[in-house]
DNA sequence: ATCGATTTGTTCGTATGTATT
DNA sequence: CAATACATACGAACAAATCGA
């Protein structure tokens, strides 16, 4: 016990080597240490530089490949790719969304871009995808009868529409926050909500539809964000409650009787 | 030659193994052969079944670590994460991210989400926030007559207002959108912007600071509006022209006049 | 509570394929 | 056609963590 043995080891290694490692050339490459198109060295010295082995070296360059931010080329060498930064800008996001979690963000997210996208699938879907659409809404109505709520019909029905806005962003980015809602807590909420509940959100969905046969982009859109905006209150029933907020419901309900 | 020893191997070796033993594990779990809370079988046993040294099923495995689809655990093993479908969702987002440059469809996007985070950032914004945005402004508004358009202050604008509205999904999306537009093509283009337009363009972000500063929220989100509507314009002169498209500028414009 | 089995974490040596000169 | 430089890939080994007897 008197600091004789392995007590001189830095505390290196703690986790994981190459997820430090991740983050150390991360790091290089987002301070400009490391800028797009230069040349990094060849594994082995590089290896040496971190003090780790060539394979650890290896596997956090994978993921940086993978990533978009390192480019490596059998007998060339690696390099760092343009747009580096906003991969690794990208990376942090998608770190993000792992963990943020919040039930409350994921809707009002929902909230801000669904009603859009049922806007722009109004104006852009063919007539075909409506009927689909349609076909969904009554298969979920019989379902719900016989079966009970089941969270499936309901996203796919989202899912569906977002798609057919024909902007691959937002309607992915929904596909994720659905996702999110899917593995969370939401769905066990949800699972006890009243019959009379689920009548009136499985009636907007039958609403939007309507609109979207009709080609009226405001109305689907009002209908979407009301829709909406009732799940966040069951959430949170002071959300909102802000004058703003509620002035911006009544306004959209005027735009609605027009 | 007669099917004896190693002749059944597929054609595995075309690029990049790992690679493709990434894609073929993400296919395992998306289709469901293997399922959350699965336990795998250990490195050895996996890389002799996929017919790869257990280095490259290493890496393959760190990747989809990283990505939250698997946890590793030193002497127990490795998982299939609860959230693996989502996770894989979103890597497939962020695949899509990656190569979709079409600069119409960022700045789509932009119109659908900035308005609104103007709006919750009008709500949400400390005042010390705000003055520090106006700041900016003035900043922003010295260096242009000297030095010339220059995107940073621009782009920093937006990035900013976007973190205030305290929802950080959203404002984490503009934040990888404005680096997409900095990497790309669209730079370029904007250096080009004339004098005058360039004016307009910074007056708006002026005016969006007013409206924060009179806490009006719904000004705030048209005057966001209309400042990326005139830029989607600009890319695609055609860009909304439908009937309801126009309708809806004229309601913005009508809930501005309240 | 030590021992042994199992499994991931890490390292080294070596061989192969690919692109540059 | 060499020689060179590099990433790619493989195999064998040891270290460290974990679990159960």
């Amino acid at each position: 016990m008197d600091g004789k043995g392995k007590a001189v080891i830095p505390k290196m290694r703690k986790v994981n080597l190459s997820v430090q490692l991740l983050d150390a050339i991360t790091e290089l490459v987002e301070n400009g240490s490391w800028k797009p198109g230069d040349k990094l060295p060849n594994e082995i010295e590089l290896a040496a530089s971190f003090n780790v082995s060539r394979n650890i070296m290896r596997e956090a360059m994978k993921i940086l490949n993978n990533f978009g931010v390192l480019e490596s080329k059998a007998g060339i060498g690696t390099f760092v790719t343009e747009g580096a930064q906003a991969n690794i800008h990208s990376m942090r996001f998608f770190e993000k969304l792992k963990r943020n979690t919040s039930v409350e963000k994921i809707l009002e997210t929902r909230l801000v871009i669904e009603p859009d996208l049922a806007y722009y699938a109004c104006l852009r879907a063919t007539n075909e995808e409506i009927e689909e659409l349609d076909a969904l809404v009554k298969a979920a109505e019989k379902t719900w009868k016989t079966r009970n709520y089941f969270y499936t019909e309901d996203f796919g029905f989202h899912m569906r529409l977002a798609q057919m806005s024909r902007n691959d962003i937002l309607s992915n980015l929904i596909s994720t926050m659905l996702d999110q809602l899917k593995s969370g807590e939401y769905i066990q909420f949800n699972q006890y909500t009243k019959p009379e509940e689920r009548n009136i959100r499985f009636d907007d969905h039958r609403r939007i539809v309507e609109a979207l046969k009709k080609r009226d982009a405001l109305l689907a859109q009002t209908i979407m964000y009301d829709h909406l905006f009732g799940r966040i209150r069951v959430i949170n029933p002071t959300y909102g409650t802000d004058l703003a907020m509620c002035k911006k419901i009544e306004k959209k309900r005027q735009k609605q009787g027009s």
